[in-house]
DNA sequence: AATTCGACTTGGTCGAACCAAAACGAATTA
DNA sequence: TAATTCGTTTTGGTTCGACCAAGTCGAATT
């Protein structure tokens, strides 16, 4: 039934607090708790409710984050498609490329800093290719976090959650990350100088070559 | 169970067929009725099958239109949240500014004759406001299927699902069409002159003053 | 050959029951 | 008094059997 999103929905249910027992559930809508589980789980496929083993369910309220986790299982079924991951490494790529282009426009000297810092991480963690994959990660998620609008953040998480699976398989050098090392660092560089299309530029290298890297090695 | 789940992955249940009935699954599966039906409705959630009342679910092979579907629920809530329309608004207005972008630099000559005829489109339905604002969208929609990446379109009707209903509801004079038009007339053209830049600064004009008109009407 | 009608199939709902784990409270212990 | 322990109750997870109404399919009729 609709009326018990209705009344998580109306805000009568609190969140994060757990839903009333499905016995009084069933008692209150007069139906069987047949319906009332059916009720219960299709609103926890939408994410509006978190349904541990055995726990009582717990009201959500979506954010972005539970918004990924929806669409993941779906976009996972797309990846397999032919083209499926080039496609949305193609959307990575032009996500990116806009965002460096605001960042080299519009960054603030705290975005600035953090991106140094990200960067700093990067060249720390050079001789450790784990820790490399993950501050690799943090300075792209740096990108995202500049316009201050959720949504970006929630994409980056979307793009390294459906991609890195293709990307963690392969072998990553010491050499390797250097080259990544430096790409960002020319992506940093050129924001730094405010010029949006040399930081385009050195994104869209970086990123191309990292496709090319992972295409060649499978 | 996500034993089900496997076999539709796997295609061994085919596309658009209908699922077997759902004693068989138990029999098969060797699990009650009532477990068998939370699964279906599971995946039905998820959008890997379709479940029309009282008639056999049918299997569906997920595209980028089933996932708007999926997301689409969550999205509403999120839009209710403070600043959660603009977030979005935001998002498209980056979006697009990269698609024009992209088309001022690299749209083919038929790319450039769809929007020709898109604004042509417009034009027509000047007077006619229910009209115009279909086409409206269509001239967006052009925009994003400009990269041949299936991404994208999904992206676009997700906007307008989920943005339009914000705008349906302000009246839409004739001299607002007119000025939209003019809008969609200055885009296309700096496209056709190759101007990257007029493209996007246009675009920014155009849907700054929509997201301002709409502040404005309520 | 097309239509009609009736029996069978099948999804939707219900109720009762049982199990195991969680939640709760009382009794015990330090 | 405060923390721990232990047994009872609550509650989610699962199963079974049953019934209804709408869909499906085939046989009989036109």
């Amino acid at each position: 039934m609709t009326a018990l999103e209705a009344r998580i929905a109306s805000g009568e249910l609190a969140n994060n607090k757990p839903l009333p027992p499905e016995r009084d559930l069933m008692e209150e809508f007069g139906t069987s708790r047949t319906v009332v589980r059916e009720a219960i789980s299709a609103l926890a496929n939408r994410g509006l409710i978190e349904l541990r083993p055995r726990f009582r369910p717990v009201v959500r309220r979506p954010d972005y984050g539970t918004l990924l986790n929806a669409t993941g299982t779906i976009v996972r079924y797309l990846l397999n498609e032919p083209g499926g991951v080039q496609n949305l490494y193609q959307s990575r790529v032009f996500i990116e490329r806009g965002l460096v282009r605001d960042a080299a426009l519009n960054a603030t000297k705290e975005n600035i800093s953090d991106l140094k810092a990200a960067l700093l991480a990067n060249e720390k963690a050079l001789d450790n290719s784990e820790e490399f994959f993950r501050t690799d990660i943090a300075f792209h998620g740096v990108l995202y976090r500049i316009g201050s609008n959720p949504i970006f953040p929630a994409m980056h998480e979307g793009f390294t959650a459906w991609l890195s699976p293709n990307w963690a398989r392969m072998t990553r050098s010491d050499d390797h990350n250097r080259s990544v090392y430096l790409d960002h660092k020319a992506i940093y560089d050129a924001i730094l100088e405010r010029d949006p299309a040399r930081a385009e530029d050195a994104l869209v290298a970086h990123l191309s070559a990292a496709w090319k890297y992972v295409e060649e090695t499978f």
